[in-house]
DNA sequence: GTGAAAGCGCTAACAA
DNA sequence: TTGTTAGCGCTTTCAC
């Protein structure tokens, strides 16, 4: 122990503290230290968790881990909180499970600090339940309503940016297919998809539009869908995600239609996988990330009260032309 | 308090233990139960943390977090802890860096039960890291000289079914793009390789071979050199993992080489990737996720003392056909 | 500026 | 079978 070897008690933790509001000689504050630094003294996290009723750690739950978009997520939060000395207690509940216990097991039970959440509840149960819950909150990428901290992706201009690519290729028949239908995700991809359309004077044609959600199948569904149903055919397609257009790609080669010279394709999000496409799929990146870190990084704020209130929509990255959308040939 | 209501003190501590060796009337136990149940009671694990030197979690280290074989791996070990009533910890290392300040921190801050790690490092730092944490681990992945604890997936075993299905379709001139030179898995990939050539009677040709590690780059550029020297070209092509083999694939597009028309193409691990790419590739299924779930439920044995030693090796599943491989053209 | 003492909520040893 | 007591390692009044 600390003290044992300076020579004193609990004035060592004042002095381990650091707190300038605690008065006392330098001379004590550095012999503490010293000795602490040279028997490797380490504070029992639990002891003082459980003497501050604070016990320096975060929960995060999230629906998926296999997504790179999570995965991309957590590793960001999970830098931030190392950064501000939390632990990060990670939870993973499914895509259909309600997060809700979890969320009550990680206050109640693991005492965390404060939540990340990024489960699909929907807002009329997830509310009431952060609300219940008594530490912060930040809920990540789902506006809600009830809910006050969030951090998330700017998905409509993300949405407006790769559809004004399309259209300076000089694409006028554009195809969208979209996210989960009542997604506020879907909604934000749909108004950036017609805003951009809109400020380039070109019609919003609903038989362009189909569900496409964000699996590989349902892009490829969806696709074959806008195929049998448009006409004329479309000169270029926004997908809603990565997955989705891989899928998309793949109704398009099923039906002998090149890409990108008969159609072009744009989509959102970037990982390796837009690179081991035929061809690479050009892309909007998004600091999925950064979200995962500023999130983490404001909660602790909320927490410490530096805040008392985090909202952030991130903008997108860059457009990552690859090799999926060309201009339409006359 | 569960105490208060019910009207005893210390004895709900036994009654909500559940333990048999507490010999008590079943009427107060019951009395305790139904109070706890009605108040809502949730033990305060920060205190029973303290009094009992255990904290209920688990530490994960890992080296990558939206690479899908991690991903999958931290799934299982969630869902393991979680039904063991122990919480996970995780902490992201880098893949340059090493595990060991994790290891530490985890055991001595965050005084976790228990350390999962898949770090990169080199066991002669990794082992004794292990060794001094005074807490059971189990290595994920890694058979290292020193490490007792260990759940690995039988990459040999692998590596042999998918060169054997290459040698059934009637390949006899098969190429084999490995991993990272050194590295344990490289070895069993290349054992496997050569062990089912042997068994099919076919001659090792060391120009065959060549290291891609586990990137789309690294597979590109080696199966570029492969087709730059090896003489007659080779029929098909064994892929040290899924990256690696969408890498292949691009050298042979850019090549005009037919996939499976001119080389088959066969690698091991299973994702969305697979069934993106074109043509979809055929693979050897490996249970990453089993792998994280067995090693957390060893680890938690071992912690309870239900286990003096976790030392698994995890067969490969399935081998999963799409369109990569085919038999070779006369 | 520093020491003494209490107590966070729990469990384990001992008494009754 | 149950209650009493002590103490896990820390922080925080409260004296001094």
């Amino acid at each position: 122990m600390a003290r044992r070897a300076g020579v004193d008690t609990s004035t060592a933790s004042r002095a381990l503290a650091g707190d300038a509001r605690h008065r006392m000689s330098e001379a004590t504050r550095a012999r503490v230290l010293s000795a602490a630094r040279k028997l490797g003294y380490r504070p029992n996290l639990l002891a003082r968790a459980l003497r501050t009723a604070r016990s320096n750690s975060l929960g995060i739950v999230v629906p998926q881990l296999d997504n790179p978009v999570y995965a991309q997520m957590i590793s960001g939060a999970e830098a931030a909180a190392r950064e501000r000395g939390y632990a990060l207690l990670i939870v993973h509940v499914g895509e259909a499970e309600s997060g809700v216990t979890a969320i009550e097991r990680l206050t109640r039970t693991n005492h965390v600090d404060g939540l990340l959440v990024s489960s699909f509840d929907h807002e009329s149960v997830l509310a009431p339940a952060l609300r219940h819950a008594k530490v912060p909150s930040v809920v990540l990428n789902r506006r809600a309503a009830g809910v006050a901290n969030c951090v998330s992706l700017d998905t409509r201009r993300a949405a407006r940016k790769a559809v004004a690519h399309l259209l300076e290729l000089g694409h006028r028949r554009i195809a969208h297919l979209t996210g989960r239908p009542g997604g506020a995700g879907t909604r934000d991809r749909i108004a950036g998809y017609r805003g951009a359309l809109e400020s380039a004077g070109v019609g919003f044609d609903p038989r362009l539009v189909a569900a496409a959600g964000f699996s590989a199948e349902g892009g490829e569904r969806a696709m074959r869908a806008v195929l049998r149903s448009a006409r004329p055919r479309p000169t270029a397609v926004f997908v809603a995600t990565l997955l989705a257009a891989a899928g998309a790609l793949k109704a398009l080669r099923a039906a002998r239609i090149a890409v990108p010279g008969d159609i072009s394709i744009v989509t959102l999000h970037d990982s390796i996988i837009a690179e081991v496409l035929d061809p690479p799929m050009t892309t909007v990146r998004l600091p999925t990330r950064r979200m995962g870190y500023e999130a983490a990084r404001g909660l602790v704020d909320l927490i410490e009260g530096r805040a008392r209130r985090v909202a952030r929509v991130l903008a997108p990255l860059e457009l990552v032309v690859r090799g999926s959308a060309a201009p339409p040939h006359a």
